[in-house]
DNA sequence: TAAAATGTTGGGTA
DNA sequence: ATACCCAACATTTT
């Protein structure tokens, strides 16, 4: 489930426990979790490099090794948790990272669709990511052209990660909730006006799910509080909060979607 | 009981 | 260029 403000605050969290430590060995319980190199030569490459810092490009988060970059894409189920290493393990630690202080970073992805890699460039793995919608360089403007450029409807358009980085499923309903626009809009009938609320909105929605530490659902990440303040996903038949008509679902490309037969109208 | 649905993404085929 | 179905997998819900 993990978008951009969960991926956003597992970075955050993860720091502390993490930058400075020397990562002494893995052990890969789910070969295929390792998606490049393969498992032996990632076992001997990252072996003795410190972790230096931990950043984010879309879902993806970045450790800043010593002589690379361990990226980790954590899908749907993916969490990840630094313990002691007496902690006992779950069924579902897959991968596990063993630091030189006696503690470890284990990556738990029931799902198994989670994904580790062990690159020299970043951009080997993140070169198909469209702009981060935080980044300051992505302005209005620039989401006015991406939009121009491409006819989809607008649900369709924000899951594109080479169209727009790190907005997944809930996140996108609630942006274009928030921007009072239907899902079902094409990304080129978008008016000047209705392309800065939507900017607007993108930005406003991931800012404050960031700042409720994500959003919290059934037994995947356990940590935000931004469930609490959905707007309408997970709220099909209950009212808007806006204008008090009933929050729709729908299915769009496999994907449920969730939005106000008041406020977005076709 | 069995089928359907769940936050993601990439591939293959129209 | 876009649309649709499928794949990966485990667990919960219908």
């Amino acid at each position: 489930m993990p978008e951009l403000p969960e991926v956003e605050t597992t970075v955050r969290r993860l720091r502390e426990p993490c930058v400075g430590q020397r990562i002494v060995a893995v052990t890969i319980n789910w070969a295929r979790h390792i998606s490049t190199p393969s498992p032996k030569q990632f076992r001997q490459r990252i072996r003795d490099q410190k972790i230096e810092s931990i950043t984010r490009r879309a879902k993806y988060l970045i450790f800043n090794l010593e002589s690379s970059f361990l990226l980790i894409h954590l899908k749907m189920s993916g969490r990840l948790e630094v313990v002691e290493a007496a902690t006992p393990r779950d069924k579902h630690d897959h991968t596990i990272f063993h630091f030189a202080n006696g503690r470890e970073m284990r990556f738990n992805d029931t799902r198994k669709f989670g994904k580790v890699y062990l690159v020299d460039d970043v951009e080997d793995v993140t070169g198909h990511l469209g702009p981060e919608p935080l980044e300051e360089s992505f302005t209005a403007k620039r989401l006015g052209e991406i939009l121009q450029a491409h006819h989809k409807p607008l649900k369709t358009f924000l899951l594109d990660q080479t169209l727009l980085a790190g907005v997944g499923n809930i996140y996108a309903d609630e942006s274009l909730h928030r921007a009072k626009i239907h899902p079902k809009r094409y990304s080129d009938s978008l008016k000047p006006d209705e392309v800065k609320k939507l900017w607007r909105s993108i930005r406003h929605t991931l800012n404050l799910a960031i700042k409720h530490n994500g959003s919290s659902i059934d037994w995947v990440y356990p940590q935000g509080e931004h469930q609490n303040h959905f707007r309408v996903y997970d709220r099909q038949d209950e009212p808007c909060y806006t204008c008090g008509r009933s929050i729709r679902r729908i299915v769009m490309g496999g994907r449920s979607t969730h939005f106000c037969s008041g406020c977005q109208r076709l």
